[in-house]
DNA sequence: CCTTACGTGTACTATGTAGTATACAGTACA
DNA sequence: TGTACTGTATACTACATAGTACACGTAAGG
Protein backbone atom coordinates (compact mmCIF):
# COMPACT_ATOMS: atom_id res chain seq x y z
CA UNK A 1 0.00 0.00 0.00
CA UNK A 2 2.67 2.33 0.70
CA UNK A 3 4.52 2.61 -2.43
CA UNK A 4 7.35 4.90 -0.14
CA UNK A 5 8.33 2.39 1.87
CA UNK A 6 8.35 -0.63 0.19
CA UNK A 7 10.55 1.07 -2.34
CA UNK A 8 12.87 2.63 0.66
CA UNK A 9 12.74 -1.40 2.79
CA UNK A 10 13.50 -3.04 -0.71
CA UNK A 11 16.81 -0.59 -1.75
CA UNK A 12 17.85 -0.50 2.22
CA UNK A 13 17.93 -4.23 1.88
CA UNK A 14 19.25 -4.35 -1.15
CA UNK A 15 22.61 -2.66 0.12
CA UNK A 16 22.39 -5.07 2.90
CA UNK A 17 23.01 -8.02 1.07
CA UNK A 18 26.84 -6.40 0.65
CA UNK A 19 27.33 -4.27 3.32
CA UNK A 20 26.12 -4.93 6.88
CA UNK A 21 26.38 -1.25 7.68
CA UNK A 22 22.42 -0.98 5.94
CA UNK A 23 20.42 -2.53 9.27
CA UNK A 24 17.31 -0.80 9.63
CA UNK A 25 18.96 0.68 12.60
CA UNK A 26 22.06 1.81 11.48
CA UNK A 27 20.76 4.05 8.97
CA UNK A 28 17.91 5.42 10.98
CA UNK A 29 21.11 6.60 13.21
CA UNK A 30 22.99 7.88 10.12
CA UNK A 31 19.53 9.93 8.75
CA UNK A 32 18.77 11.22 12.02
CA UNK A 33 15.58 8.95 13.59
CA UNK A 34 14.78 6.86 15.85
CA UNK A 35 14.73 3.01 14.31
CA UNK A 36 11.15 2.26 15.36
CA UNK A 37 10.14 5.26 13.48
CA UNK A 38 11.77 4.25 10.20
CA UNK A 39 10.45 0.60 10.93
CA UNK A 40 6.86 2.61 10.78
CA UNK A 41 7.75 4.08 7.74
CA UNK A 42 9.23 1.33 5.67
CA UNK A 43 6.36 -1.12 7.01
CA UNK A 44 3.63 2.15 5.89
CA UNK A 45 2.21 2.42 9.02
CA UNK A 46 3.09 6.21 9.28
CA UNK A 47 2.95 8.36 6.52
CA UNK A 48 6.55 8.91 4.51
CA UNK A 49 9.08 11.17 6.72
CA UNK A 50 9.46 15.25 5.97
CA UNK A 51 11.46 16.62 3.28
CA UNK A 52 14.77 17.14 4.94
CA UNK A 53 14.51 13.54 6.39
CA UNK A 54 13.43 11.88 2.80
CA UNK A 55 16.26 13.79 1.73
CA UNK A 56 18.80 12.31 4.01
CA UNK A 57 17.63 8.86 3.35
CA UNK A 58 17.87 9.04 -0.47
CA UNK A 59 20.94 10.08 -0.15
CA UNK A 60 21.93 7.17 2.29
CA UNK A 61 20.76 5.13 0.12
CA UNK A 62 22.16 6.34 -3.34
CA UNK A 63 18.43 7.60 -4.79
CA UNK A 64 17.20 10.48 -6.64
CA UNK A 65 16.28 13.26 -4.05
CA UNK A 66 13.58 14.47 -6.83
CA UNK A 67 12.17 11.01 -7.21
CA UNK A 68 12.13 9.83 -3.74
CA UNK A 69 10.56 12.98 -2.41
CA UNK A 70 8.07 11.90 -5.69
CA UNK A 71 7.24 8.62 -3.85
CA UNK A 72 6.13 10.47 -0.85
CA UNK A 73 3.81 12.55 -2.83
CA UNK A 74 6.10 15.75 -2.93
CA UNK A 75 8.01 18.00 -4.51
CA UNK A 76 11.31 19.91 -3.19
CA UNK A 77 11.17 23.37 -1.64
CA UNK A 78 14.15 23.84 -3.87
CA UNK A 79 11.80 23.47 -6.88
CA UNK A 80 8.99 25.31 -5.67
CA UNK A 81 10.91 27.89 -4.97
CA UNK A 82 11.64 28.72 -8.36
CA UNK A 83 8.08 28.25 -9.54
CA UNK A 84 7.21 30.48 -6.53
CA UNK A 85 9.19 33.56 -8.14
CA UNK A 86 7.85 33.51 -11.47
CA UNK A 87 4.57 31.28 -10.95
CA UNK A 88 2.45 32.63 -14.27
CA UNK A 89 5.34 32.05 -16.44
CA UNK A 90 6.11 28.50 -14.98
CA UNK A 91 2.79 27.73 -14.70
CA UNK A 92 1.59 28.30 -18.21
CA UNK A 93 4.96 26.12 -19.21
CA UNK A 94 4.66 23.59 -16.80
CA UNK A 95 0.71 23.23 -17.68
CA UNK A 96 1.77 22.91 -21.25
CA UNK A 97 3.95 20.24 -20.77
CA UNK A 98 1.87 18.06 -18.57
CA UNK A 99 0.89 15.83 -21.87
CA UNK A 100 4.44 15.89 -24.02
CA UNK A 101 6.00 12.35 -24.07
CA UNK A 102 9.55 12.36 -22.63
CA UNK A 103 11.42 12.62 -25.64
CA UNK A 104 9.65 15.85 -25.71
CA UNK A 105 10.30 16.90 -22.39
CA UNK A 106 14.01 15.86 -22.60
CA UNK A 107 14.32 17.92 -25.73
CA UNK A 108 13.59 21.06 -23.81
CA UNK A 109 15.99 19.84 -20.79
CA UNK A 110 18.94 19.39 -23.43
CA UNK A 111 17.99 22.73 -25.28
CA UNK A 112 18.45 24.94 -21.81
CA UNK A 113 20.99 22.79 -20.81
CA UNK A 114 23.18 23.72 -23.91
CA UNK A 115 21.46 26.55 -24.23
CA UNK A 116 22.95 29.86 -26.07
CA UNK A 117 21.33 32.33 -23.95
CA UNK B 1 5.08 42.13 6.72
CA UNK B 2 2.43 40.20 5.07
CA UNK B 3 2.45 40.75 1.46
CA UNK B 4 -0.18 38.06 0.68
CA UNK B 5 -2.56 40.00 3.32
CA UNK B 6 -1.67 43.44 1.47
CA UNK B 7 -1.96 42.60 -1.63
CA UNK B 8 -5.86 41.33 -0.97
CA UNK B 9 -6.66 44.28 1.09
CA UNK B 10 -5.83 46.73 -1.99
CA UNK B 11 -6.97 44.44 -4.88
CA UNK B 12 -10.69 44.56 -2.67
CA UNK B 13 -10.43 47.76 -1.49
CA UNK B 14 -9.92 49.16 -5.57
CA UNK B 15 -12.31 47.38 -6.63
CA UNK B 16 -15.15 47.80 -3.38
CA UNK B 17 -14.66 51.76 -4.82
CA UNK B 18 -16.73 50.71 -7.74
CA UNK B 19 -18.70 47.98 -6.15
CA UNK B 20 -20.33 48.16 -2.97
CA UNK B 21 -20.82 44.23 -2.92
CA UNK B 22 -16.61 43.86 -2.09
CA UNK B 23 -16.95 44.90 1.30
CA UNK B 24 -14.97 42.69 3.37
CA UNK B 25 -17.89 41.01 4.54
CA UNK B 26 -19.63 40.02 1.16
CA UNK B 27 -16.27 38.55 -0.13
CA UNK B 28 -15.63 36.06 3.05
CA UNK B 29 -19.71 34.81 2.44
CA UNK B 30 -18.91 34.65 -1.27
CA UNK B 31 -15.46 32.70 -0.95
CA UNK B 32 -16.38 30.81 1.94
CA UNK B 33 -14.90 32.10 5.30
CA UNK B 34 -16.14 33.95 8.35
CA UNK B 35 -15.03 37.79 7.96
CA UNK B 36 -13.41 37.55 11.11
CA UNK B 37 -10.46 35.58 9.49
CA UNK B 38 -10.71 37.31 6.12
CA UNK B 39 -9.61 40.51 8.23
CA UNK B 40 -7.10 39.18 10.16
CA UNK B 41 -5.47 36.94 6.87
CA UNK B 42 -5.60 40.71 5.13
CA UNK B 43 -3.76 42.31 8.32
CA UNK B 44 -1.15 39.52 7.96
CA UNK B 45 -2.16 38.60 11.41
CA UNK B 46 -2.09 35.45 10.71
CA UNK B 47 -0.43 32.95 8.00
CA UNK B 48 -2.39 32.66 4.19
CA UNK B 49 -5.12 30.83 4.05
CA UNK B 50 -5.15 27.04 2.48
CA UNK B 51 -4.89 26.55 -1.22
CA UNK B 52 -8.84 26.26 -2.04
CA UNK B 53 -9.44 28.94 -0.38
CA UNK B 54 -6.37 31.48 -1.98
CA UNK B 55 -8.03 30.15 -5.11
CA UNK B 56 -11.93 30.94 -4.62
CA UNK B 57 -10.51 34.59 -3.00
CA UNK B 58 -8.22 34.77 -6.51
CA UNK B 59 -11.39 33.94 -8.61
CA UNK B 60 -13.40 36.31 -6.53
CA UNK B 61 -10.68 39.14 -6.84
CA UNK B 62 -9.98 38.49 -10.64
CA UNK B 63 -6.30 37.99 -10.23
CA UNK B 64 -4.18 35.09 -11.40
CA UNK B 65 -4.33 31.77 -9.15
CA UNK B 66 -0.71 30.81 -9.44
CA UNK B 67 0.10 34.27 -8.83
CA UNK B 68 -2.06 34.70 -5.49
CA UNK B 69 -0.84 31.50 -4.38
CA UNK B 70 2.91 32.64 -4.95
CA UNK B 71 2.52 35.17 -2.59
CA UNK B 72 1.31 32.78 0.00
CA UNK B 73 4.65 30.97 -0.61
CA UNK B 74 2.77 28.22 -2.32
CA UNK B 75 2.68 26.13 -5.30
CA UNK B 76 -0.77 24.70 -6.72
CA UNK B 77 -0.86 21.25 -6.16
CA UNK B 78 -2.18 20.91 -9.65
CA UNK B 79 1.79 21.74 -10.40
CA UNK B 80 2.96 19.97 -8.40
CA UNK B 81 1.28 17.16 -9.35
CA UNK B 82 2.22 17.34 -13.42
CA UNK B 83 6.14 17.36 -11.46
CA UNK B 84 5.57 14.56 -9.33
CA UNK B 85 4.36 12.33 -12.67
CA UNK B 86 8.14 12.76 -13.85
CA UNK B 87 9.98 13.88 -10.79
CA UNK B 88 13.74 13.47 -12.42
CA UNK B 89 13.05 14.65 -15.66
CA UNK B 90 11.06 18.49 -14.80
CA UNK B 91 13.44 18.44 -11.74
CA UNK B 92 16.70 19.06 -13.97
CA UNK B 93 14.32 21.09 -16.55
CA UNK B 94 12.90 23.53 -14.19
CA UNK B 95 16.36 24.03 -12.09
CA UNK B 96 18.44 24.18 -15.50
CA UNK B 97 15.67 27.68 -15.38
CA UNK B 98 16.23 29.05 -12.40
CA UNK B 99 18.86 31.49 -14.26
CA UNK B 100 17.32 31.99 -17.29
CA UNK B 101 16.03 35.50 -17.75
CA UNK B 102 12.13 35.75 -18.57
CA UNK B 103 12.29 36.52 -22.52
CA UNK B 104 14.57 32.60 -22.45
CA UNK B 105 11.31 31.10 -20.16
CA UNK B 106 8.76 32.40 -23.01
CA UNK B 107 10.43 31.09 -25.74
CA UNK B 108 10.32 27.68 -24.09
CA UNK B 109 6.67 28.48 -23.34
CA UNK B 110 5.65 29.56 -26.74
CA UNK B 111 7.70 26.54 -28.45
CA UNK B 112 5.70 24.44 -26.06
CA UNK B 113 2.32 26.03 -26.73
CA UNK B 114 2.84 25.94 -30.81
CA UNK B 115 5.09 22.57 -30.56
CA UNK B 116 4.54 20.21 -33.72
CA UNK B 117 4.94 17.63 -30.96
C1' DC C 1 26.12 -20.12 25.33
C1' DC C 2 25.53 -15.61 25.77
C1' DT C 3 25.53 -11.17 24.56
C1' DT C 4 25.20 -7.88 21.07
C1' DA C 5 22.52 -6.33 17.50
C1' DC C 6 18.14 -6.56 15.24
C1' DG C 7 13.28 -5.13 14.02
C1' DT C 8 8.94 -3.84 16.08
C1' DG C 9 4.88 -2.70 19.46
C1' DT C 10 2.99 0.81 22.43
C1' DA C 11 2.30 5.17 24.28
C1' DC C 12 2.94 9.76 24.06
C1' DT C 13 3.89 14.70 22.37
C1' DA C 14 5.00 19.33 20.37
C1' DT C 15 4.02 22.28 16.68
C1' DG C 16 1.57 23.77 12.70
C1' DT C 17 -2.61 24.38 9.82
C1' DA C 18 -6.86 26.28 8.96
C1' DG C 19 -10.01 27.81 10.40
C1' DT C 20 -15.13 28.85 13.65
C1' DA C 21 -18.23 31.42 16.83
C1' DT C 22 -19.59 35.28 19.09
C1' DA C 23 -19.61 39.77 20.59
C1' DC C 24 -18.41 44.50 20.02
C1' DA C 25 -17.75 49.48 18.59
C1' DG C 26 -17.87 52.58 14.68
C1' DT C 27 -20.12 54.22 10.14
C1' DA C 28 -23.53 55.34 6.64
C1' DC C 29 -27.66 56.17 4.71
C1' DA C 30 -32.58 56.70 4.27
C1' DT D 1 -32.34 58.85 14.54
C1' DG D 2 -32.20 54.39 14.33
C1' DT D 3 -31.15 50.25 11.93
C1' DA D 4 -28.41 47.85 9.06
C1' DC D 5 -23.94 47.08 7.74
C1' DT D 6 -18.89 47.48 8.49
C1' DG D 7 -14.38 45.75 10.22
C1' DT D 8 -12.18 43.70 14.25
C1' DA D 9 -11.04 41.56 19.01
C1' DT D 10 -11.16 37.45 21.70
C1' DA D 11 -11.42 32.74 22.66
C1' DC D 12 -11.48 28.39 21.15
C1' DT D 13 -10.98 23.93 18.24
C1' DA D 14 -10.28 19.78 15.17
C1' DC D 15 -7.04 17.60 12.61
C1' DA D 16 -2.51 16.80 10.50
C1' DT D 17 2.47 16.49 10.75
C1' DA D 18 6.57 14.57 12.29
C1' DG D 19 8.29 12.60 15.06
C1' DT D 20 10.43 10.57 20.39
C1' DA D 21 11.15 7.21 24.24
C1' DC D 22 11.33 2.87 25.84
C1' DA D 23 10.48 -1.84 26.29
C1' DC D 24 10.12 -6.27 24.17
C1' DG D 25 11.05 -10.80 21.97
C1' DT D 26 14.14 -12.71 18.23
C1' DA D 27 18.32 -14.05 15.80
C1' DA D 28 23.07 -14.39 14.69
C1' DG D 29 28.07 -14.41 15.48
C1' DG D 30 32.10 -15.18 18.08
Amino acid sequence: MSEFGEFVREKREDLRREDRAFSLRKVAERVGVQPSYLSKVERGEVAPPSEGTILRLADELGVDGDALLALAGKVSTELKEVIRKRPHLFGELIRGMRDLPDHAVLRLVREVRDGDW
